[in-house]
DNA sequence: ATCAAAACCAAGCAAGCGCTAGTGTAACTG
DNA sequence: CAGTTACACTAGCGCTTGCTTGGTTTTGAT
């Protein structure tokens, strides 16, 4: 079993995989449905894979990787301004969460299917996400830009931004920067 | 098959369902582990539903029409101001969220498994009671309230209610009515 | 040209799935 | 008291599931 490369190859089939467990779930998913969509035999697939598992910790952590190592960047590139921090955090997220949609769908609604080693270690990931959402917040609350308790605030922040995934239109008027630009908009108080 | 009655023993039943369904999901929750869980046979479980995925919807129906009511009657008892009606929407809405908390969890995640007659009756159930949430919205912005276009401030504040059970702790040191208030008090402007 | 590693396939196993059929029984109803 | 209804039981059918096995082809470095 060649379980641990990340060939291109294994990325395409992770990525395949991630389409059929947002249409589908993963329970429904079988693994026939993923390699006939992989163009292979189901027994081929655990050549790739240890098990089905495997491939589900593999979508997650796709998507949070790429979210962890975009919003990083993002911030890199901002300047200290506190406001324009949460702005470029907030276009960041929703920007993975919208072009990376499946990966994220997949995160949200199956987390829960992960055996214990896979979501230790994605918890550890998502927690270092979390904690750059934290700090900016912070920073936003001591500048005087948003009111309130920072843990509740982030929770809200980011329950409203991953409930985009169930309403959002691509082909809508809204680009997913606008969308950031309207809720920092809604949330910071300008006097 | 005594489908259509509404007996304590019917909800009872739909109750036990709601915990394990959210315990495992829908698609790992067998029939034999739901007959378990409620003391029977799981070829008794077919005199009460005609077949699983109708259990599915009669937990989430019972959760919305609860949402529903409440909702209803929180507005009754409120005045005309734009504010305490969206006070009293969010704590009313936080309250049947993680009160009811296995219903609402279900609809949430498992919305896709049911089949398209129920999931036609229920998107009705969720529009009436989504119309509420926005009729408060739409007053709140008329008043100054709260800033952006209705539709967008209605889903981020949806998001960002909807999310809180993935973190609340009802042994924490906020009640869901404290939880209400500060989302109102961090979107709304005091000027 | 050689040969190991990587990728694949055909076939199928053991377990578990939703659901049905047919029966028993105690409590109501006329 | 006969007939009906509500609810539960036992037994198992037909099918699908994730995964394994044992063997074959393809690839690519030497």
């Amino acid at each position: 079993m060649n379980v641990m490369n990340d060939s291109p190859r294994r990325k395409e089939l992770i990525r395949l995989a991630a389409q059929l467990f947002v249409q589908e779930g993963f329970d429904r998913t079988t693994v026939r449905m993923l390699a006939q969509e992989m163009g292979i035999k189901s027994g081929s697939l655990f050549h790739h894979f240890r098990d089905k598992q495997e491939i589900l910790a593999a979508v997650i952590e796709e998507g949070t990787q790429n979210a962890l190592t975009l919003a990083r960047a993002a911030l890199d590139d901002a300047g200290s301004d506190p406001l324009s921090r949460l702005h470029v955090m907030a276009r960041a997220h929703l920007d993975t969460l919208l072009t990376d949609r499946n990966a994220h769908v997949v995160a949200l609604y199956e987390w829960r299917r992960l055996d214990d080693a896979a979501r230790d270690h994605l918890t550890h990931l998502r927690d270092a996400y979390e904690r750059l959402w934290n700090d900016v917040i912070d920073e936003a609350i001591e500048a005087g830009l948003v009111a309130g308790d920072r843990a509740l605030v982030a929770r809200f922040v980011l329950g409203a931004l991953n409930w985009t995934v169930r309403w959002y239109d691509p082909d809508g008027p809204r680009s997913p920067e606008q969308l950031a630009d309207e809720l920092v908009n809604m949330l910071t108080r300008r006097s």
